[in-house]
DNA sequence: AAAAAGACAGAAAACGTTTACGAAAATTTA
DNA sequence: TAAATTTTCGTAAACGTTTTCTGTCTTTTT
């Protein structure tokens, strides 16, 4: 015996399966003696409305496509944990895929999420050098970026605010004495990390001092890589005083090369990252960093796509949001 | 102008929608010249096909409900990682949904995705509580539990041996001399956290040792509980040389206690975990713990997943994976 | 008490596919 | 070359809803 339809509730309250339909989707143009009746037999048959013949008829699945570059890191993670709980209290359901900083995966998982007619989609990109075909796919439907500044693109998003974040960390470090500050992780293929570094030179030219940056040729910002770039580093002698991560991720992969070099945070040497996640506040080395407002991102950004879901003419909208200096203790005034 | 949908291309090729259908499905009734014509319009008018209408007629939807407890924590988001990609290797898109460690939202949600017809539901359920419920929900569709064993219940799960697991851990610091050891964050609400507990007691018995258990009245082992846990301990003078935690995220919990109160890890106390976080190899403390075959559970509950999914009927099975150790730098022989 | 209005419920179309069935065309067989 | 196959494609039903249109039965109004 399979799953009980309206049709089976129908045939056991002796009515059309229309009135059946009306009285569970609480429609006035029944009588709510009849109602009442109804939604008993459902209850007692178990009944469950079957999502997808409803989204075939409505047009509408109620569903959020959510693409992220990798769901294991802790600043997605965080988000995608406020999105999904959030989403679900508008009524929708996440579906969630990995793009795995794969500019091809990243389309192939979009067209993917379009064919499944979720009814909007929430993604953070791999790069800019994806824009090309981002810009293609996203009329298609419903689109909202987060994290990545699209800048002369008109698509929409919201970020924080990375130039500022990265200028006001520098300057932080200058506060300090700083005056040899090496910048850490630079990516090309990326507005948001080119945003950042930006921060760092706009700083360095204010304040007058020389910058100094280690790009990062891989598209990922994990500990792994902060851990190699370091330990590169660290292979020679080296002038600055501090270090400037463009990522938690990245500062603690600094951390553990430092210490295998011996060298101390704060001691010798401060450091500094970017996002504040969760595992940047682990003593004894307790990461100051620039947080990322994740809760206010998460809400923003479905509430901007849901908006948009509602009236898809409306023009395009962005939503900068603002940084916020988290001192800790892996700084140290010189 | 809306989607391009069947009708139209069958219109423009001059055919029946579903010879078109059949071109794209890849039926061998169809001649291979008309095929290659109709899939060449199709791309030209840029035609997906509709998930929601397909998914409606063929009864099955393709999507694989996946619930949490809580989508940002390390050892869970590691798995979703892995479980999203192997998925979409095998045809399927993840649907992520939050318990929040809630029993009454937990069986909410799980009616939720029954709803949206998914093909399957994976869980790590809240606890033990919630084996009532559960049993009366996984008779309507395939469903497998990760990291909690069910024990008594025949449902399907995948599971690593936690009693073993903590008994190893046990008998390792044994071995490096510890002979009071304390086990910090028990929780009496799930079975996954009475097999550890239980391999640890049969270690202390085995080995002679006077067992110690701080409970863990929270049903989540985070990083803020072990923290709080460890504080409260350190209040008063305490005979332990390790601490073996119910989880890494208590572990480092227990590190930021340990370390406002100037306990040196492991100088002053041996310190080890349970799970092998990604973070919780990070330095100075490098955590000694043991690890969670996280790629292989995800793996093992897609498949035992997906093969129920086409054999309904196929009796439930349970799948024990091993741990094993991993050490790191938090234990000293003393 | 007749007419108008309103409340309620049924019939049927629609959503975009897949597929069983059947028919026509092409091919093979005798 | 006629019959028997096989290949190819069209017709139509089905999936489980929502919703428009219509009609009946009450209720209200005059």
């Amino acid at each position: 015996m399979g799953v009980v339809t309206l049709k089976d509730v129908a045939k056991v309250a002796g009515v059309s399966y229309a009135t059946v339909s009306r009285a569970l989707s609480g429609s006035p143009e029944i009588g709510e003696n009849t109602r009442k009746r109804i939604i008993k037999i459902c209850e007692e048959m178990g009944y469950t409305p079957n999502s997808v013949a409803r989204s075939m008829v409505m047009k509408r699945t109620n569903i959020i496509g959510l693409i992220v570059t990798s769901i294991d890191n802790p600043f997605m993670s965080e988000m995608i944990a406020h999105l999904e709980i959030y989403a679900r209290q508008c009524g929708y359901n996440l579906m969630v895929c990995n793009s795995s900083y794969d500019p091809a995966l990243e389309k192939e998982v979009f067209s993917l999420l379009v064919g499944r007619k979720v009814d909007g989609i929430i993604m953070i990109p791999v790069g800019s050098e994806s824009y090309d075909v981002l810009k293609m796919l996203t009329v298609q439907i419903p689109t909202v970026f987060i994290g990545e500044n699209m800048m002369d693109l008109p698509e929409n998003y919201v970020s924080v605010d990375n130039t500022t974040g990265m200028q006001q960390a520098t300057e932080y470090l200058y506060s300090l004495g700083h005056r040899n500050i090496l910048y850490l992780g630079a990516r090309d293929n990326s507005m948001t990390h080119k945003l950042r570094v930006d921060g760092y030179y706009n700083a360095c030219n204010k304040l007058g001092i020389e910058p100094n940056v280690i790009r990062n040729s891989n598209p990922r910002s994990s500990i792994q890589v902060g851990y190699e770039l370091a330990k590169a580093h660290f292979k020679k002698p080296f002038e600055e005083t501090a270090i400037l991560c463009a990522a938690d991720t990245l500062a603690i992969g600094v951390i553990q090369a430092a210490y295998e070099k011996g060298i101390r945070i704060p001691e010798d040497l401060s450091l500094m990252g970017f996002d504040n996640i969760t595992f940047s506040a682990l003593p004894p080395i307790s990461l100051t960093t620039v947080n990322q407002p994740k809760l206010e991102l998460a809400v923003s950004a479905l509430d901007m796509l849901l908006n948009r879901i509602k009236r898809p003419e409306t023009p395009h909208t962005k939503t900068i949001l603002s940084p916020s200096l988290v001192i800790r203790n892996s700084c140290r005034a010189i």
